[in-house]
DNA sequence: TATGAATGAGTGTTCATTCAT
DNA sequence: AATGAATGAACACTCATTCAT
């Protein structure tokens, strides 16, 4: 059982499909050590022999399952970016309101963020802190997380709830940063002030009147 | 000329009074080569002796003015953030309204980060990416920068412009983020899709009419 | 065949018991390239990488077998100080006179030195050297090396062949540090003018003179 | 006031003749500070800006009196060699009895020892340190030392009063080696379990008695 | 003489990665 | 597939020495 089969009950191993080596039992400890020793220790400076440790695994091990210590950061980014994906589609069926649905995403980032705290912390700091993945690495699955924005707020627009004068380029950016500036300061908080709960509905309390077409 | 004092004619060393050794020529070209090299090559990849390069000083010069490679970058971080707070004190006038307050840090903010892209990125990327500066350090700076954005929401909910229902504390965050994350994409943006100042205008859009306390 | 082996037929390995890493083969290639290269270039002279090249390894496996360059030369000095014991054990048996003993005792010294005079400079010279060794770490073993010489002396006070006179506490330092010099001069002489059973001999001669008791 | 002008009124100044730079208050300044740095740190350990620090003096102007950090060592050897060979003479006149003149010798130089233990330190343990010096550096100044306890055995023979048997070469050695050993020990003995002198009085027992010719 | 800022060669140690078993 | 001993490139930092003032 591993970290985010604890948010969603469907194996991980269902939806990574692109791997080349089959996502098996040992594959899982690793992914789960690293999550464990990345956010504990941050990228950097945690040693692939301290993944292994925690996987129980042999340090040889871990490369047959990835290419290198880069190759672990980066397939844990793509299968959480997988399950999230599989997450929203399921909340947020189509028929919804715009803004119903911004509401759901981003109620769903963070609760995703409290169900996993060491990840969002992998993903959020340490996956940031190398160029190459901010830089060279072309973040497909973090576009995609964009769009699902994006194509919120267009359908808002074009169903004349959302002002048009808004730029959905810019503002699915504007909201994505607001929502994990906010997942990282409630993760990192050691004595948490309020739940995560809390803060998504202040969040939506600004963006859906901030986005929402004037009443007439 | 550093690429500080691009953005504020007034002298570096004027401003930062904490420093045990006083900024001088040598320390500028340094902290001026680190900004270049961190931005260009991520703060983990750079070497110090790369740093030194670019300053035209040996390696051991950096030593004589810093503490380590930790400190080269805490104090980019800390001088960066003493010159904003200047600028932020001059441009956000008392009497101002709370909502051209807003507009105005937010103006600010982005206006800098267009003019100083390779120090955007490296206090964005690279200091983020440090356990140690996100948990252990503790960011005395940008808590002052924070309660900044908090006061200005304070004062508009005393002044009943904004609504009384948002929480501060949370919204803070929240605007920091979206700024940031704006500010993030934009110094990335290879080919520059729009003026900085565009989104400064949508972020403030959104997040004005978002505070704003509805009209009766 | 390592140095050591040299000295005494028996495998090393057989009598060092307390290291957690138990003495193989690389072990001993280290061990070995350790007092050739100390001894021939000094402690504080030698590279770790010297070391690394005579010994045929590279450079991150000494690390495997020593915590540090230091442990390197503690290793060293307390094997050697094992195998002494080992060998002073068997060679004064018990019921000999302790005049004999004590020359036992001198000639197994020096000749330990004439078989390894590589390894007898480095403790000799090296392992002085540092504070550390000297003031900071107990040299247990050396402790017990003067505790055999006092209770030789001790028990020729007891049989009265000894002066009663005599310090064996202050006794036990000059004899150690007279045989000490003897080996020392002698290592480091190119063209040996005597061998070093002359040594032994001299100075059995002065000391088993000089701590007799006076026939009556 | 320097360590040794503690030991000999006369100035130190006076006897050291070889030197090019002559030595002034300064020079001695440094010399002071480098038998206390040394003797604390160890010679490997210091730091020559420790010693400039110590003898408030910038660290250049250490190198106006020293070719270099080496030199420093040798020249705190040599003039204290020469204070001791000037004390040498003093104390053991002509027609003296050889017996006397070495006892008188042993008992000068644990004095010595006593009367600057940091100063023995250095000579004992960081002279000893350096390869240098014991191989590559012609000690002369310690071979005139050996001479004087080798004049008085040979004296001593000639007077039909020591054994023939012994070899002066050899022996002279093994009693530097003993004093030296004494010496050590006493310095680095925390809580002086008994003074300087007993060391000298046990040492003489067992020398004199071992060196005497057996009555007829 | 004296200074002390600047230099830059030098090295112990780490750790991602490999590969013989 | 799995291991983990071995590798060796890489790098932050130190400090003896110099030299412009």
């Amino acid at each position: 059982m591993n970290e985010l089969s604890f948010i969603f009950p469907m194996s991980f191993t269902d939806i990574t499909t692109e791997k080349k080596t089959p996502p098996n039992e040992k594959y899982q400890r690793i992914i789960d050590a690293a999550i464990r020793v990345f956010s504990q220790k941050g990228f950097y400076n945690a040693k692939v022999s301290d993944v292994a440790k925690v996987a129980e695994v042999a340090d040889g091990t871990i490369y047959l399952y990835f290419k290198n210590k880069d190759d672990l950061l980066v397939s844990i980014f793509e299968s959480s970016m997988d399950y999230f994906f599989q997450q929203a589609k399921d909340r947020m069926e189509e028929g919804l309101d715009p803004s119903e649905k911004l509401r759901r995403f981003i109620e769903l980032h963070l609760d995703a963020v409290q169900k996993n705290q060491g990840l969002a912390q992998v993903l959020q700091i340490e996956l940031r802190s190398s160029t190459r993945f901010m830089k060279e690495y072309k973040a497909e699955k973090f576009f995609q997380y964009l769009k699902l924005i994006e194509e919120i707020i267009l359908e808002g627009q074009a169903r004349a709830l959302f002002k048009p004068s808004i730029s959905a380029e810019i503002a699915k950016r504007a909201i994505f940063g607001a929502i994990d500036e906010l997942a990282l300061e409630w993760v990192l908080m050691k004595k948490k002030r309020y739940p995560v709960q809390e803060a998504a509905a202040q969040l939506c309390e600004i963006i859906l009147s901030g986005l929402a077409a004037p009443v007439a």
